[in-house]
DNA sequence: TTTATTTACGAAAACGTTTGAGTTGATTGC
DNA sequence: GCAATCAACTCAAACGTTTTCGTAAATAAA
């Protein structure tokens, strides 16, 4: 414990003024030069660092930004953070992160704590347990916030999503080349946008290929994963689908233990597609096909927004932006 | 933007003083409990929120802790900081993320800018490029860290970590026991204890099972991936292992690929068993042997030692904790 | 009754910065 | 040569809390 340095003792040390350290520090034009390189020289040497809090008490500037998503330990979750993280470094900002866990109580919770001044910023990817567009109406009005992957579409912020809808239908239609006919889909983040386009791609593609949509190849998400799996073995066994599209990975994982309980030979028997992150796709039994999100551009790319609006204060129209997922074939939509 | 509320809003509006406010804020036994539901009841209906930087300039706590790690998109510290929000977030803290991407500078240019009390302490898993240990000894004297899995042993903090050396002697000998005799090893983490130890495992079950030690079956990890692939690709051309042992993830799956491209049938020509926390490894082709690590659990141990520490200020002995990781057997390893 | 003690509160000084409004001496324009 | 401008710096008031010390009234001890 030796005695915190802090300006004054630069300070003192100078024969300067405390503003004037504070100025120079600030690399403002009102200090010359010279005593600029003074002020930097002494703090260098010793090692003076500003206090945070003090500084932003004053300043209304935190230098952070929070990351509230539904679960870091994913795939796409933790590969976007790592975007986020890349261009706050660059920046010189922190990063707080939030997990959710899908609770839409912990997400009210977490932005209200963030409304005072904990934060110059907010990325987030909503919950999907409820629809809390409601809540995030108002948010959006007392910080600047930015959406990405999950998002609502008709808050007034700034949004980045890939497109679902295309992804969804283009790899229906490829299922439907293959020749299958009854494909299945595995249904999730039915409350948000983002699953609703994907279904809609989906059905649509069904439809354009005079496919009929029909309700019991649906498998609903559900928070418990043993009845995730209950409900995908039974999907199997009464209807027998040829094909099943995944809205995430955490439903797709659970089809290959169903069809290896099941000896359902994939690709032959069934073949899957999912969204997914997954790095090991192409090493599973078999590789799967994924449509694949962008996840760390993504991070990127909302960061870049979010400092855009934090750089110049006034509020300009909202951008909204898409990046494109791939559809990456693999052996679990092998044709013969 | 309307106007912030502050204790001296609700000062006013009781007609009470302001550190009266304070006091009851903070459940202080010199308020009489008529006057703190008082102010409680108007905190709540103003949707007060304390101010965080006022409150960490005044008292010097910011309820807030920092985690760096290498890589966020890595299953292994994913999951431990899932394990730490957890525990963070029950008692009401923040958390900070940093990544290193395995770069020592980098390392010590965010712990230096934490000691300016930006945070009540540190949770840590260290670089691996460089010997970093003078700087974290110096570190450690100067605000509460905990090392988690990558840990420095001859530094005077308190550590947690996983049974790495007799993970890795165990599964060595359980190679042996399905007959392998020339058994490789994939070896990363150099420079620090857990890659150490690991390869002391290694290299101790081997002599114990009367089997040479041989560096030409040995594969050090190089950030460029490329070349981890081609050092292993040769290795398979010139020695033929018939078993391999590999220290991280990153090196095991290039593995797959290197079989894959010259016919090297897993597990008949080739066992192998990985240092992982892919949650897919069941369903790898084949399914993967694993040493999974109890990744979350030590990240919740790690934040509640760290609270511990928090909680009482003397610096007490550290704790020293080792949890067990477990050697999942799978088809990589199939004895016939 | 008088003197301690306790209870509940208030005044004011921090905490370490930033910032707008001076101040000073030197330079410029005319 | 005098006012006006400018460059470089200082003063002091904030920012919103926490906390030490002080004090008045109420209660207990004597």
């Amino acid at each position: 414990m030796k005695e915190t340095i802090t300006i004054k003792t630069l300070a003192k040390e100078l024969n300067i003024s405390i503003s004037t350290v504070s100025k120079a520090l600030n690399d403002s034009y009102e200090i010359s030069i010279e005593t600029k390189q003074k002020v930097w020289d002494l703090a260098k040497m010793l090692k003076y660092n500003r206090n945070p809090s003090a500084s932003n008490l004053r300043s209304h500037k935190t230098k952070t930004i929070a990351v509230i998503i539904p679960e870091i330990a994913n795939n796409f979750f933790s590969q976007a953070i790592n975007g986020i993280e890349e261009v706050a470094r660059q920046r010189g900002y922190h990063v707080l992160i939030y997990q959710t866990h899908e609770n839409t109580d912990q997400e009210i919770a977490f932005t209200d704590s963030l409304l005072s001044g904990r934060v110059d910023g907010i990325l987030i990817s909503v919950s999907s347990d409820h629809d809390n567009r409601d809540h995030f109406t108002a948010l959006v009005k007392e910080i600047p916030t930015v959406f990405f992957d999950r998002v609502y579409e008709d808050i007034d912020a700034a949004r980045i999503t890939t497109d679902d809808y295309e992804s969804a239908y283009n790899a229906t239609s490829y299922l439907v080349e293959c020749g299958c006919k009854k494909i299945a889909y595995l249904f999730a983040l039915n409350n948000l946008n983002a699953g609703k386009q994907r279904m809609s791609g989906y059905q649509d593609a069904l439809k354009a290929h005079q496919l009929a949509y029909r309700e019991e190849l649906t498998v609903n998400y559900d928070k418990d994963a043993d009845l995730n799996y209950q409900n995908i073995k039974d999907l199997m066994l009464n209807e027998r689908p040829d094909a099943v599209i995944s809205s995430i990975e955490d439903l797709a994982l659970p089809c290959y233990y169903v069809c290896k309980e099941l000896g359902i030979h994939i690709p032959d028997d069934l073949k899957i597609i999912s969204f997914s992150n997954l790095n090991t796709a192409p090493l599973l039994n078999p590789s799967l096909t994924t449509i694949t999100q962008p996840a760390l551009e993504m991070g990127r790319q909302a960061a870049a927004i979010l400092f855009k609006i934090l750089d110049k204060k006034h509020f300009e129209p909202n951008e909204w932006l898409t990046l494109k997922s791939t559809l990456i074939k693999r052996d679990s939509t092998a044709c013969h």
